[in-house]
DNA sequence: AATGAATGAGGTTTCATTCAT
DNA sequence: CATGAATGAAACCTCATTCAT
């Protein structure tokens, strides 16, 4: 009708989004696109005027999952208030593991076929997640004084791992578990996160934040 | 060609299993249930006599290598043959990371929809992984002296948790590594699991076989 | 197994009849060959040595209702005891016009696709058909003094057609009627068969018995 | 191309039809959807835009040879030229008893398994027919003086049935007679026909256009 | 003769995507 | 720009029929 400029045409991406994520988190699934063009109040054409693909709407809203996570942890890196562990997983706790949509959205992500996902879309994807691990990386050494150059990085990674990783083996045991003995997905991420980060930055005994420059 | 019993019913199965693995190798891609009828050289019906979806059949066939794994890592387990983490770690590999299909075909079943695959299907897929997971678990305490009751699982669950989640994040990144500083999957997930084991087992310095009974 | 004699086909072949003929009457449909099998205590592959498709298992089924009610009619116009049009249309009524399987079943016959079935069971149908049409004919002509000769047939195929017509047009009919000042089904069919027949054979005035010969 | 409005999407379930009645009068058959779509120039999926089922396309088909016939006929009774059964039997017979996809269609309507087509089309059906009868009928009584309220639907209603009936039971008698003494199918529809109404309206005799008012 | 596994055609359904308006 | 009708691929499903055992 009109030709929006840019920023009208960002609100429109996010209001897509926004439908989007409030059915997958009704329904714990991948809502069809007519459905996502409806609760947006749009035609289904429309919608691929904003995304190319179902799966890059989807692509796209797990973005800004990971994009809220970030955003808050670097912001966070970014002051000099001592940082430890324990603040660390209190965010991934709140971001990721508790939020109900997180995971079983990045899960979705994850089995993608091959293909379905534009070559440019998949490289956006992976552009703004290095980029926001590297400087988180880069913040947790600054806070971690015994992190050695690139391992914040590589801990924040596996770190989401595991999270990830035990999502998918858990997905169901969010609150009963599974295998006798076994805790509920939550338990065992903190668990496994715990033991990880006490191996790696040896946090109970000696990680301390760094004096400031 | 006409499966009369039991025997020959099942091995109609695997033989549609071995079509659509070898499919899925072809394409890292769930080829339709019609294609996987022909490269089984049967008739679309048929495949339906065996399997009740698409999901099911690739649900079943990334049961099959599961089961490889474990069937390979529990009769090692039994033996009394000492048992330490660079052998648990060359079967990871051998299995797991280095297969073309094992991890690729297990990030798609994630994915499945909910409800694409029947109830009955899903639980049974969960109780033989369970199964399985108990009792290489015990087996891991029986060779790992300093590991308490339950911790094997655990261990166990959270190794495949480190390897299904890096394979999520750095799929692409067989040969090539994404951030500045990280290596391959390989490479990560190997180290990921040096350090999980690491804490958790003090393999480093204490774990030891148990001495034979 | 063993090789059956005629009357032991012949039975067996009745009591796959008898399957199909209690499922049509619950279902109201033609119940699928399995089914029948199942009903009959017989394999599917079973049915096919005794039928060459489904079609011809309720073709023959018809066949058999037809029979009844023509053995029936043949049989009385045989006596010399004095026939009319009320006995005509109880008989008719009787096997035909309250029977909840002969008209449904008839009318699914009608409708099968050209080729559906074999020339020769159809051949077979026509010719059992025309064989107890024109005994009957004949037999009516016996009766009643008016009709000409050929005009015993004539009239049971146009009162036959009345039934299958009415019945087609009514069918939801049996119990509530359809158009504003229409009567049920059987209403309809007794009141346009006695129109009908109160032309022809001017039953209400004239046709009497012939004089035993 | 594309049905924007009602009136063009009118249209193309005119256009769907079409082309199932050219297949019919082919084949003499309810040709499969996807050749039905492919007559009309369509995707199959757009087919079932349009009609919920192939039994629901050719219920619809055999509505609109109702439809033909009944908008002829009551167009005609609407006027105030006289109109008598020489008249009628010439629509019935250009109409229905010639047309070579009338009755056939008809029959495979009739021989639809219950549940094939859904409660709404099926009552939509009724709905138009018992309508047209009843303008029909109430247009006889009209031009016939003796026929009594009600008569008229009903005199429609059983030579409709007449025909219908013949046509299963003649079917292949267009040319050739099956018994000894019959004619053909339009033969003993028209004498029929001619016996019944002679009863009812006493044509012969009797029955003349009610004068004008 | 009897079986029921296998076949394969085709109806039904869904849905991502395209494109004429 | 927005629309939603059209597309067509493919999953899903049933079932009549065949055929190896």
């Amino acid at each position: 009708m009109r030709a929006l400029d840019g920023d009208e045409k960002e609100a429109k991406r996010q209001a897509i989004l926004d439908a989007a994520d409030a059915l997958f988190a009704k329904h714990q699934n991948l809502a069809n696109v007519a459905d996502v063009a409806k609760a947006a109040g749009l035609a289904k054409g429309t919608v691929y005027l904003y995304f190319q693909s179902k799966e890059e709407i989807y692509l796209a809203l797990h973005l800004r999952h990971v994009e809220q996570f970030f955003t808050r942890l670097i912001g966070r890196l970014e002051s000099d208030q001592p940082f430890g562990f324990d603040e660390m997983q209190s965010l991934a706790q709140e971001h990721i593991l508790d939020a109900t949509t997180y995971l079983p959205l990045g899960a979705c992500c994850i089995g993608f076929a091959a293909g379905a996902v534009a070559k440019e879309a998949s490289a956006h994807f992976q552009a703004r997640l290095t980029a926001w691990l590297e400087a988180a990386g880069q913040g947790l050494e600054r806070h971690f004084q015994k992190l050695p150059r690139g391992e914040g990085v590589r801990l924040l990674q596996h770190s989401y791992a595991i999270m990830v990783g035990l999502h998918s083996l858990l997905r169901e045991a969010r609150s009963v578990p599974k295998c006798e003995g076994m805790g509920t997905f939550q338990d065992e991420a903190r668990l496994a996160l715990t033991r990880y980060w006490t191996h790696v930055a040896r946090i109970d005994e000696s990680v301390k934040p760094r004096a400031k420059k």
